[in-house]
DNA sequence: TGTACATCAGTGAACGCGCGTTCACTGATGTAC
DNA sequence: TGTACATCAGTGAACGCGCGTTCACTGATGTAC
Protein backbone atom coordinates (compact mmCIF):
# COMPACT_ATOMS: atom_id res chain seq x y z
CA UNK A 1 0.00 0.00 0.00
CA UNK A 2 2.36 2.15 -0.62
CA UNK A 3 0.74 4.24 -4.07
CA UNK A 4 -1.17 6.78 -2.38
CA UNK A 5 -5.14 6.64 -3.31
CA UNK A 6 -4.82 10.09 -5.67
CA UNK A 7 -2.79 7.98 -8.68
CA UNK A 8 -5.15 6.40 -10.11
CA UNK A 9 -4.53 2.64 -10.92
CA UNK A 10 -2.77 2.43 -14.11
CA UNK A 11 -4.71 0.12 -16.72
CA UNK A 12 -3.69 -0.56 -20.13
CA UNK A 13 -4.85 -3.12 -22.59
CA UNK A 14 -2.25 -2.76 -25.29
CA UNK A 15 1.20 -3.77 -24.60
CA UNK A 16 2.61 -0.30 -25.68
CA UNK A 17 1.73 3.06 -23.73
CA UNK A 18 1.31 5.55 -26.61
CA UNK A 19 2.72 8.07 -24.88
CA UNK A 20 5.25 7.19 -22.06
CA UNK A 21 7.36 10.22 -22.07
CA UNK A 22 4.77 12.72 -21.39
CA UNK A 23 3.03 10.22 -18.87
CA UNK A 24 6.25 10.24 -17.26
CA UNK A 25 6.47 13.83 -17.36
CA UNK A 26 3.65 14.57 -16.56
CA UNK A 27 4.21 12.40 -13.27
CA UNK A 28 7.55 14.18 -12.47
CA UNK A 29 5.40 17.61 -12.94
CA UNK A 30 3.07 15.92 -10.27
CA UNK A 31 5.48 14.92 -8.15
CA UNK A 32 7.68 17.96 -7.93
CA UNK A 33 4.27 20.10 -7.52
CA UNK A 34 3.82 18.15 -4.11
CA UNK A 35 7.34 17.70 -2.63
CA UNK A 36 9.85 19.63 -4.69
CA UNK A 37 12.66 18.52 -7.27
CA UNK A 38 14.03 15.78 -4.47
CA UNK A 39 10.12 14.22 -4.69
CA UNK A 40 11.00 13.76 -8.64
CA UNK A 41 11.23 9.45 -8.29
CA UNK A 42 11.82 7.89 -11.22
CA UNK A 43 10.49 4.38 -10.36
CA UNK A 44 7.36 6.10 -8.53
CA UNK A 45 6.64 8.03 -12.27
CA UNK A 46 7.05 4.51 -13.82
CA UNK A 47 4.38 3.75 -10.96
CA UNK A 48 2.18 6.30 -11.89
CA UNK A 49 2.24 5.31 -15.48
CA UNK A 50 1.63 1.33 -14.96
CA UNK A 51 4.86 0.68 -16.50
CA UNK A 52 8.09 -1.30 -14.55
CA UNK A 53 10.83 1.08 -13.88
CA UNK A 54 13.55 0.62 -16.54
CA UNK A 55 10.72 1.40 -19.34
CA UNK A 56 11.83 4.75 -18.32
CA UNK A 57 15.18 4.50 -19.89
CA UNK A 58 13.68 4.59 -23.25
CA UNK A 59 12.42 8.13 -22.75
CA UNK A 60 15.16 9.65 -21.06
CA UNK A 61 19.04 9.16 -20.18
CA UNK A 62 18.17 9.29 -16.03
CA UNK A 63 16.84 10.78 -13.58
CA UNK A 64 18.76 13.82 -13.74
CA UNK A 65 17.43 13.88 -17.77
CA UNK A 66 13.54 13.48 -16.37
CA UNK A 67 14.72 16.36 -13.60
CA UNK A 68 15.64 18.97 -16.38
CA UNK A 69 12.64 18.15 -18.42
CA UNK A 70 10.47 18.73 -14.69
CA UNK A 71 12.25 21.91 -14.53
CA UNK A 72 12.19 23.11 -17.54
CA UNK A 73 8.24 22.92 -17.56
CA UNK A 74 8.33 24.93 -14.02
CA UNK A 75 10.19 27.77 -15.61
CA UNK A 76 7.77 27.65 -18.70
CA UNK A 77 4.79 27.67 -15.90
CA UNK A 78 6.51 30.49 -13.63
CA UNK A 79 6.72 32.34 -17.78
CA UNK A 80 2.94 31.76 -17.86
CA UNK A 81 2.17 33.54 -14.09
CA UNK A 82 4.17 36.12 -15.14
CA UNK A 83 2.10 36.51 -18.59
CA UNK A 84 -0.95 36.36 -16.78
CA UNK A 85 -0.21 39.48 -14.69
CA UNK A 86 1.00 41.76 -17.38
CA UNK A 87 -1.91 40.48 -19.06
CA UNK A 88 -3.96 41.81 -16.68
CA UNK A 89 -2.72 45.68 -17.22
CA UNK A 90 -4.83 48.44 -18.56
CA UNK A 91 -4.62 49.20 -21.86
CA UNK A 92 -5.18 52.50 -21.51
CA UNK A 93 -1.61 53.48 -20.15
CA UNK A 94 0.74 55.94 -20.29
CA UNK A 95 3.74 54.34 -21.71
CA UNK A 96 5.56 55.46 -18.27
CA UNK A 97 2.94 53.47 -16.15
CA UNK A 98 3.01 50.80 -18.54
CA UNK A 99 6.63 50.24 -17.84
CA UNK A 100 6.17 50.51 -13.98
CA UNK A 101 3.11 47.99 -14.63
CA UNK A 102 4.71 45.71 -15.96
CA UNK A 103 8.05 45.51 -13.91
CA UNK A 104 5.83 44.88 -10.99
CA UNK A 105 3.37 42.20 -12.88
CA UNK A 106 6.78 40.80 -13.94
CA UNK A 107 7.40 40.79 -9.90
CA UNK A 108 4.15 39.78 -8.66
CA UNK A 109 4.00 36.84 -10.82
CA UNK A 110 6.74 35.83 -9.57
CA UNK A 111 5.67 36.16 -5.85
CA UNK A 112 2.20 34.67 -6.60
CA UNK A 113 3.95 31.13 -8.30
CA UNK A 114 6.61 31.14 -5.87
CA UNK A 115 3.05 30.92 -3.13
CA UNK A 116 1.17 29.14 -5.08
CA UNK A 117 3.58 26.55 -6.20
CA UNK A 118 6.31 26.46 -4.00
CA UNK A 119 7.11 22.67 -5.24
CA UNK A 120 7.78 23.73 -9.14
CA UNK A 121 9.40 27.14 -7.65
CA UNK A 122 11.51 25.42 -5.66
CA UNK A 123 12.42 22.81 -8.93
CA UNK A 124 12.72 25.66 -10.90
CA UNK A 125 15.71 26.78 -8.93
CA UNK A 126 16.90 23.96 -7.49
CA UNK A 127 19.71 23.62 -10.50
CA UNK A 128 21.92 26.16 -11.25
CA UNK A 129 21.73 26.69 -15.04
CA UNK A 130 22.08 30.26 -17.17
CA UNK A 131 18.49 31.03 -18.03
CA UNK A 132 19.94 34.32 -19.58
CA UNK A 133 21.65 32.66 -22.33
CA UNK A 134 19.16 29.71 -22.59
CA UNK A 135 16.47 29.96 -25.92
CA UNK A 136 15.08 26.28 -25.01
CA UNK A 137 11.70 26.92 -26.10
CA UNK A 138 10.42 24.68 -23.23
CA UNK A 139 11.66 26.99 -20.45
CA UNK A 140 8.67 29.82 -21.84
CA UNK A 141 5.75 31.34 -21.80
CA UNK A 142 3.42 31.43 -24.41
CA UNK A 143 4.87 35.12 -25.67
CA UNK A 144 7.88 32.82 -26.34
CA UNK A 145 9.97 34.15 -23.41
CA UNK A 146 11.58 32.79 -20.84
CA UNK A 147 10.97 34.25 -17.06
CA UNK A 148 14.22 36.16 -17.24
CA UNK A 149 13.38 37.38 -20.63
CA UNK A 150 10.00 38.97 -19.29
CA UNK A 151 12.07 40.66 -16.31
CA UNK A 152 14.60 41.70 -18.93
CA UNK A 153 11.80 43.37 -21.69
CA UNK A 154 10.08 45.48 -18.50
CA UNK A 155 12.88 46.57 -17.96
CA UNK A 156 13.94 47.40 -21.31
CA UNK A 157 10.22 49.39 -21.52
CA UNK A 158 11.79 51.47 -18.50
CA UNK A 159 14.59 52.58 -20.81
CA UNK A 160 12.30 53.08 -23.89
CA UNK A 161 9.70 55.31 -21.68
CA UNK A 162 12.92 57.57 -20.77
CA UNK A 163 12.44 56.41 -16.79
CA UNK A 164 15.65 54.34 -16.36
CA UNK A 165 18.93 56.35 -17.87
CA UNK A 166 20.15 54.00 -20.03
CA UNK A 167 23.83 53.66 -17.97
CA UNK A 168 21.68 52.28 -15.00
CA UNK A 169 20.49 49.29 -17.06
CA UNK A 170 22.61 47.02 -16.94
CA UNK A 171 22.71 44.48 -13.90
CA UNK A 172 19.58 46.10 -13.43
CA UNK A 173 18.04 42.36 -13.74
CA UNK A 174 19.74 40.96 -10.92
CA UNK A 175 18.83 43.70 -8.10
CA UNK A 176 15.24 43.11 -9.01
CA UNK A 177 15.64 39.56 -9.44
CA UNK A 178 17.40 39.28 -5.95
CA UNK A 179 14.84 41.53 -3.98
CA UNK A 180 11.91 39.83 -5.18
CA UNK A 181 13.52 36.11 -5.26
CA UNK A 182 14.58 36.67 -1.20
CA UNK A 183 11.11 37.61 -0.57
CA UNK A 184 10.19 34.54 -2.39
CA UNK A 185 12.59 32.69 -0.17
CA UNK A 186 11.09 33.97 3.17
CA UNK A 187 7.96 33.47 2.40
CA UNK A 188 8.17 29.88 1.55
CA UNK A 189 11.00 28.81 3.77
CA UNK A 190 11.96 31.85 5.74
CA UNK A 191 10.42 33.33 8.85
CA UNK A 192 7.42 34.56 6.62
CA UNK A 193 6.26 31.21 6.20
CA UNK A 194 3.70 30.99 8.82
CA UNK A 195 1.40 33.28 7.31
CA UNK A 196 2.56 33.97 3.76
CA UNK A 197 0.31 34.87 1.89
CA UNK A 198 -0.86 37.80 4.30
CA UNK A 199 2.84 38.94 4.50
CA UNK A 200 2.52 38.50 0.70
CA UNK A 201 -0.26 40.69 0.41
CA UNK A 202 1.49 43.21 3.08
CA UNK A 203 5.25 43.19 2.62
CA UNK A 204 5.41 41.99 -1.48
CA UNK A 205 4.11 45.61 -2.55
CA UNK A 206 6.09 47.21 -0.44
CA UNK A 207 9.38 45.30 -1.73
CA UNK A 208 8.40 46.07 -5.01
CA UNK A 209 8.41 49.36 -4.43
CA UNK A 210 11.87 49.68 -3.16
CA UNK A 211 13.17 47.93 -5.96
CA UNK A 212 11.01 50.64 -8.43
CA UNK A 213 12.54 54.02 -6.17
CA UNK A 214 15.79 52.06 -6.01
CA UNK A 215 15.63 51.87 -9.75
CA UNK A 216 14.69 55.23 -10.58
CA UNK A 217 16.90 56.52 -8.17
CA UNK A 218 20.06 58.06 -9.49
CA UNK B 1 39.76 4.00 0.04
CA UNK B 2 36.84 6.45 0.85
CA UNK B 3 38.87 8.31 3.19
CA UNK B 4 39.78 11.75 2.17
CA UNK B 5 43.65 12.04 2.63
CA UNK B 6 43.07 15.48 4.06
CA UNK B 7 40.98 14.00 7.19
CA UNK B 8 43.87 12.64 9.63
CA UNK B 9 44.16 9.11 10.22
CA UNK B 10 42.43 8.53 13.91
CA UNK B 11 45.04 6.99 16.45
CA UNK B 12 43.43 6.83 20.09
CA UNK B 13 45.49 5.05 22.73
CA UNK B 14 42.28 5.43 25.13
CA UNK B 15 39.58 3.69 25.27
CA UNK B 16 37.07 6.58 26.10
CA UNK B 17 37.80 9.36 22.97
CA UNK B 18 37.57 11.99 25.54
CA UNK B 19 35.75 15.07 23.50
CA UNK B 20 33.83 12.96 21.14
CA UNK B 21 30.73 15.18 21.05
CA UNK B 22 33.08 18.11 20.11
CA UNK B 23 34.77 15.74 17.51
CA UNK B 24 31.59 15.10 16.03
CA UNK B 25 30.50 18.26 15.94
CA UNK B 26 33.42 19.49 14.25
CA UNK B 27 33.88 16.95 11.77
CA UNK B 28 30.12 17.66 11.18
CA UNK B 29 30.86 21.63 10.77
CA UNK B 30 33.77 20.58 8.50
CA UNK B 31 31.71 18.34 6.18
CA UNK B 32 28.74 20.92 5.97
CA UNK B 33 32.04 23.93 4.96
CA UNK B 34 32.37 21.57 1.68
CA UNK B 35 29.32 20.00 1.08
CA UNK B 36 26.55 22.01 2.24
CA UNK B 37 23.85 20.06 4.48
CA UNK B 38 23.51 16.83 2.81
CA UNK B 39 27.58 16.67 3.24
CA UNK B 40 26.96 15.84 7.24
CA UNK B 41 26.67 12.48 6.92
CA UNK B 42 27.12 10.72 10.61
CA UNK B 43 28.96 7.73 9.52
CA UNK B 44 31.55 9.95 8.11
CA UNK B 45 31.83 12.10 11.15
CA UNK B 46 32.42 9.29 13.64
CA UNK B 47 35.18 7.64 10.45
CA UNK B 48 36.81 11.12 11.50
CA UNK B 49 36.75 10.49 14.86
CA UNK B 50 38.16 7.51 14.76
CA UNK B 51 35.30 5.85 16.52
CA UNK B 52 32.71 3.23 15.49
CA UNK B 53 29.44 4.74 13.85
CA UNK B 54 26.40 4.03 16.50
CA UNK B 55 28.91 5.17 19.19
CA UNK B 56 27.69 9.27 17.88
CA UNK B 57 24.44 8.23 19.58
CA UNK B 58 25.85 8.85 22.80
CA UNK B 59 26.17 12.50 22.12
CA UNK B 60 23.53 13.23 19.33
CA UNK B 61 19.69 11.76 19.30
CA UNK B 62 20.40 10.87 15.59
CA UNK B 63 21.33 12.86 12.43
CA UNK B 64 19.23 15.58 12.33
CA UNK B 65 20.31 16.26 16.38
CA UNK B 66 23.88 16.56 14.47
CA UNK B 67 22.42 18.68 11.63
CA UNK B 68 20.66 21.16 14.12
CA UNK B 69 24.24 21.56 15.90
CA UNK B 70 26.01 22.45 12.98
CA UNK B 71 23.18 24.78 11.89
CA UNK B 72 23.81 26.47 15.21
CA UNK B 73 27.55 26.83 15.14
CA UNK B 74 26.43 27.98 11.30
CA UNK B 75 24.34 31.05 12.46
CA UNK B 76 26.85 32.27 15.12
CA UNK B 77 29.39 32.09 12.21
CA UNK B 78 27.53 34.01 10.63
CA UNK B 79 26.56 36.90 13.14
CA UNK B 80 30.28 37.06 14.24
CA UNK B 81 31.04 37.81 10.18
CA UNK B 82 28.28 40.97 10.66
CA UNK B 83 29.88 41.59 13.61
CA UNK B 84 33.29 42.17 12.15
CA UNK B 85 31.90 44.24 9.17
CA UNK B 86 30.42 46.47 12.69
CA UNK B 87 33.77 46.49 14.39
CA UNK B 88 35.35 47.86 11.01
CA UNK B 89 33.01 50.95 11.31
CA UNK B 90 34.62 54.12 12.31
CA UNK B 91 34.26 55.03 15.51
CA UNK B 92 33.96 58.76 14.88
CA UNK B 93 30.96 59.38 13.01
CA UNK B 94 27.63 60.91 13.39
CA UNK B 95 24.88 58.79 14.73
CA UNK B 96 23.42 59.05 11.09
CA UNK B 97 26.16 58.02 9.27
CA UNK B 98 26.76 55.22 12.37
CA UNK B 99 23.37 53.59 11.48
CA UNK B 100 23.33 53.62 7.60
CA UNK B 101 27.00 52.91 8.33
CA UNK B 102 25.34 49.44 10.71
CA UNK B 103 22.92 48.30 8.53
CA UNK B 104 25.74 48.37 5.26
CA UNK B 105 27.92 45.98 7.35
CA UNK B 106 25.53 43.87 8.48
CA UNK B 107 24.48 43.46 4.57
CA UNK B 108 27.80 43.22 3.96
CA UNK B 109 28.76 40.67 6.22
CA UNK B 110 26.35 38.86 4.80
CA UNK B 111 27.04 38.57 1.70
CA UNK B 112 31.07 37.96 2.27
CA UNK B 113 29.87 35.02 4.39
CA UNK B 114 27.68 33.65 1.74
CA UNK B 115 30.77 33.73 -0.54
CA UNK B 116 33.62 32.67 1.61
CA UNK B 117 31.68 29.54 3.48
CA UNK B 118 28.92 28.71 1.50
CA UNK B 119 28.59 25.16 2.40
CA UNK B 120 27.84 26.62 6.21
CA UNK B 121 25.43 29.69 4.75
CA UNK B 122 23.36 26.52 3.38
CA UNK B 123 23.62 25.12 5.86
CA UNK B 124 22.37 27.15 8.25
CA UNK B 125 19.17 28.04 6.12
CA UNK B 126 18.35 24.69 5.23
CA UNK B 127 15.95 23.75 7.69
CA UNK B 128 13.01 26.96 8.23
CA UNK B 129 13.23 27.77 11.54
CA UNK B 130 11.81 30.87 13.52
CA UNK B 131 14.99 32.85 14.37
CA UNK B 132 13.33 35.87 15.41
CA UNK B 133 12.00 34.15 18.98
CA UNK B 134 15.22 32.06 19.40
CA UNK B 135 17.49 32.90 22.18
CA UNK B 136 19.68 29.76 21.48
CA UNK B 137 23.48 31.62 22.98
CA UNK B 138 24.42 28.59 20.20
CA UNK B 139 23.45 30.30 17.43
CA UNK B 140 24.56 34.36 19.04
CA UNK B 141 27.85 35.53 17.89
CA UNK B 142 30.38 37.20 20.40
CA UNK B 143 27.66 40.29 21.00
CA UNK B 144 25.08 37.43 22.63
CA UNK B 145 22.77 38.53 19.18
CA UNK B 146 21.65 36.37 16.52
CA UNK B 147 22.07 37.04 12.68
CA UNK B 148 18.39 38.38 12.83
CA UNK B 149 18.85 40.04 16.39
CA UNK B 150 22.01 41.94 14.67
CA UNK B 151 19.98 43.30 11.35
CA UNK B 152 17.26 44.38 13.92
CA UNK B 153 19.43 46.14 16.31
CA UNK B 154 20.56 48.00 13.13
CA UNK B 155 17.25 49.71 11.99
CA UNK B 156 16.55 50.18 15.54
CA UNK B 157 19.54 52.59 15.27
CA UNK B 158 18.08 53.67 12.12
CA UNK B 159 14.83 55.29 13.87
CA UNK B 160 16.78 55.93 16.97
CA UNK B 161 18.99 58.23 14.52
CA UNK B 162 15.99 59.87 13.65
CA UNK B 163 16.59 58.59 9.72
CA UNK B 164 13.21 55.90 10.08
CA UNK B 165 10.06 56.79 10.80
CA UNK B 166 8.62 54.57 13.56
CA UNK B 167 5.76 53.59 11.70
CA UNK B 168 8.14 52.53 8.99
CA UNK B 169 9.57 50.33 11.38
CA UNK B 170 7.83 46.84 11.73
CA UNK B 171 8.51 44.23 8.67
CA UNK B 172 11.42 46.46 7.95
CA UNK B 173 13.64 43.67 8.67
CA UNK B 174 12.28 41.36 5.96
CA UNK B 175 12.12 43.66 3.31
CA UNK B 176 15.90 44.32 3.81
CA UNK B 177 16.48 40.68 4.77
CA UNK B 178 15.27 39.09 1.47
CA UNK B 179 16.88 41.90 -0.79
CA UNK B 180 20.23 40.97 0.69
CA UNK B 181 19.68 37.05 0.68
CA UNK B 182 18.04 37.34 -2.96
CA UNK B 183 21.56 38.50 -3.98
CA UNK B 184 23.16 36.10 -1.64
CA UNK B 185 21.57 32.99 -3.80
CA UNK B 186 22.29 34.76 -7.19
CA UNK B 187 25.73 35.35 -6.39
CA UNK B 188 26.52 31.49 -5.22
CA UNK B 189 23.47 29.55 -7.23
CA UNK B 190 21.98 31.83 -9.33
CA UNK B 191 23.86 33.58 -12.40
CA UNK B 192 26.02 35.36 -10.96
CA UNK B 193 27.41 32.26 -9.61
CA UNK B 194 30.13 32.23 -12.40
CA UNK B 195 32.04 35.21 -11.26
CA UNK B 196 30.64 36.19 -7.90
CA UNK B 197 33.34 37.72 -6.22
CA UNK B 198 33.62 40.46 -8.81
CA UNK B 199 29.37 40.33 -9.32
CA UNK B 200 29.30 40.89 -5.40
CA UNK B 201 31.79 44.09 -5.75
CA UNK B 202 29.30 45.69 -8.22
CA UNK B 203 25.86 44.84 -7.52
CA UNK B 204 26.30 43.98 -3.73
CA UNK B 205 26.94 47.97 -3.17
CA UNK B 206 24.49 48.89 -5.36
CA UNK B 207 21.55 46.55 -3.80
CA UNK B 208 22.18 47.62 -0.38
CA UNK B 209 22.17 51.31 -1.71
CA UNK B 210 18.96 50.63 -3.20
CA UNK B 211 17.88 49.02 0.51
CA UNK B 212 18.77 52.37 1.78
CA UNK B 213 16.74 54.64 -0.56
CA UNK B 214 14.09 51.95 -0.19
CA UNK B 215 13.65 52.44 3.49
CA UNK B 216 14.38 56.06 3.62
CA UNK B 217 11.88 57.41 0.77
CA UNK B 218 8.53 57.65 2.68
C1' DT C 1 -3.02 -8.22 -50.42
C1' DG C 2 0.30 -10.98 -48.12
C1' DT C 3 4.60 -12.10 -45.99
C1' DA C 4 9.59 -11.33 -43.89
C1' DC C 5 11.96 -8.75 -41.19
C1' DA C 6 13.96 -4.67 -38.84
C1' DT C 7 12.83 -1.73 -35.22
C1' DC C 8 12.13 -0.54 -30.77
C1' DA C 9 8.77 -0.07 -26.60
C1' DG C 10 8.03 -2.38 -22.63
C1' DT C 11 9.32 -6.74 -19.43
C1' DG C 12 11.63 -9.60 -15.75
C1' DA C 13 15.11 -10.16 -12.74
C1' DA C 14 18.74 -8.58 -10.40
C1' DC C 15 22.76 -5.39 -8.44
C1' DG C 16 25.10 -2.54 -5.39
C1' DC C 17 25.00 1.36 -2.86
C1' DG C 18 25.76 3.63 1.63
C1' DC C 19 23.22 5.22 4.73
C1' DG C 20 20.78 5.69 9.54
C1' DT C 21 19.68 3.04 13.21
C1' DT C 22 19.05 -0.94 16.73
C1' DC C 23 20.64 -4.64 19.78
C1' DA C 24 23.32 -6.87 23.09
C1' DC C 25 27.99 -6.48 24.49
C1' DT C 26 32.62 -4.96 26.89
C1' DG C 27 35.92 -1.98 28.77
C1' DA C 28 37.24 1.94 31.73
C1' DT C 29 36.11 5.22 35.25
C1' DG C 30 34.93 7.08 39.67
C1' DT C 31 32.43 6.81 43.99
C1' DA C 32 30.75 4.61 48.51
C1' DC C 33 32.12 2.17 52.15
C1' DT D 1 44.25 2.43 51.00
C1' DG D 2 41.63 -1.11 49.07
C1' DT D 3 37.67 -3.26 47.11
C1' DA D 4 32.68 -3.72 45.02
C1' DC D 5 29.85 -1.95 42.08
C1' DA D 6 27.08 1.38 39.33
C1' DT D 7 27.61 4.09 35.41
C1' DC D 8 28.10 4.90 30.86
C1' DA D 9 31.36 5.59 26.60
C1' DG D 10 32.60 3.04 22.93
C1' DT D 11 32.29 -1.85 20.27
C1' DG D 12 30.67 -5.54 17.00
C1' DA D 13 27.42 -7.19 14.14
C1' DA D 14 23.55 -6.69 11.67
C1' DC D 15 19.02 -4.65 9.42
C1' DG D 16 16.18 -2.76 6.06
C1' DC D 17 15.50 0.73 3.07
C1' DG D 18 14.32 2.20 -1.65
C1' DC D 19 16.55 3.91 -4.92
C1' DG D 20 18.88 4.27 -9.81
C1' DT D 21 20.54 1.49 -13.14
C1' DT D 22 22.03 -2.67 -16.18
C1' DC D 23 21.28 -6.97 -18.69
C1' DA D 24 19.18 -10.06 -21.73
C1' DC D 25 14.54 -10.81 -23.14
C1' DT D 26 9.75 -10.61 -25.65
C1' DG D 27 5.92 -8.63 -27.84
C1' DA D 28 3.85 -5.43 -31.22
C1' DT D 29 4.28 -2.41 -35.08
C1' DG D 30 5.02 -0.80 -39.67
C1' DT D 31 7.59 -0.92 -43.96
C1' DA D 32 9.75 -3.13 -48.25
C1' DC D 33 8.97 -6.13 -51.60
Amino acid sequence: MTRLAASPPPTRTTYRHGDLRRALLEAGIDLARHGGPDAIVLREATRRAGVVPNAAYRHFANRQDLLQAVRAAALSSLAMAMEAELAALPADASPTERARGSLRAVGTGYLRFALEETGLFRTAFSVPDDVESDTDPAKAGNSGMNPFELLGAALDSWVDAGILPAQRRPGAEYIAWAAVHGLAIMLIDGPLRSHAREQAAQIGPRLLEMVEKGLLAG
